[in-house]
DNA sequence: ATGACCGGGTGTCCCGGA
């Protein structure tokens, strides 16, 4: 029988500023020519977004832009992705440019930045929770679909003490708070698949490094880039990694690509 | 226990980030 699968790269990459980072973006593109990408913090307006040098990459693009903060994109190799929706439901009023899915090479990525909830506790932790509780309905949604569907983005989340070089220095942090956790562990039991955990399993990865004393080069970092599959996706789960070395050139984001590579059925070349 | 680096815009300081 002919293969009616092909090898997928899905990626994740929090930029930090989508045009203070584009060399560094189209560098990466260039040597992990990923099939799939979700960006988050492009701190752009929709104007801003540099669609013309991601096409001229090879890639197509739909994008949420904000000023000054968040945002968000999804990139496809040789391809537009097709727009599904751009806002999380259930709070009609949220202006924030968090979340954006379609459906790409066979793929419907959910590409989400879930947000930060610092300081808590205060308005922006009830925020975050509030998210989550939205995001965790709207997943419900898409867990059982007999296709392949992946929830890919910076989520903000520690989801255990491994996933820290130091979880007491964490401890007050939004990102590591027990009703956090609790949310993302009640997401995975829906029957997500964490594929940097489940191909890592006890071993440490991180994907984010802060930029104060030198931890990146020092290897202190926290894993809160997460790539979630269904059950249908997780079947297809080949490799994962995260491109460290992104993170420690010049002027880099505090954040790495971090990326799964998946088997998926065929889509019709183009 | 504290503070330290970044990017963007409200712009040479402040806010948000994690």
């Amino acid at each position: 029988m002919a293969a009616r699968t092909q090898v997928r790269t899905l990626a994740t990459f929090n930029v930090n500023g989508i045009n203070a980072r584009l060399p560094h973006l189209l560098e990466w593109l260039g040597e992990a020519q990923p099939d799939i990408v979700a960006l988050q913090e492009l701190k752009a307006t929709d104007a801003a977004f540099p669609i013309a040098a991601i096409e001229d990459a090879g890639y197509g693009a739909i994008w949420h832009g904000q000023a000054s903060w968040n945002g968000v994109a999804l990139l496809a190799r040789g391809a537009t992705p097709i727009e599904s929706r751009r806002e999380l439901p259930g709070e009609p009023k949220d202006t924030q440019a968090r979340y954006l899915e379609a459906a790409v090479h066979g793929v419907v990525v959910g590409a989400l930045y879930l947000p930060n909830g610092n300081p808590q506790p205060g308005p922006k932790f009830d925020y975050k929770l509030r998210w989550m509780a939205r995001l965790a309905r709207h997943a419900r949604s898409l867990v059982d679909l007999p296709h392949p569907v992946a929830l890919i983005g910076d989520f903000n989340v520690i989801p255990d003490d491994i996933d820290v070089y130091d979880p007491k220095a964490w401890k007050r942090d939004a990102l590591i708070q027990p009703e956090v956790r609790a949310a993302y562990a009640d997401l995975l039991a829906q029957g997500w698949t964490d594929a940097l955990r489940a191909v890592f399993e006890d071993e440490v990865i991180y994907t984010f490094w802060d930029y104060f004393r030198q931890h990146a080069e020092r290897d202190r970092g926290l894993r809160i880039d997460h790539l979630l599959l269904n059950p249908v996706l997780a079947e297809g789960l080949v490799e994962v990694g995260v491109d460290r070395d992104v993170r420690l050139r010049e002027k880099a984001s505090d954040h790495a690509p971090t990326w799964a590579r998946v088997r998926v059925p065929k889509t019709p070349s183009r």
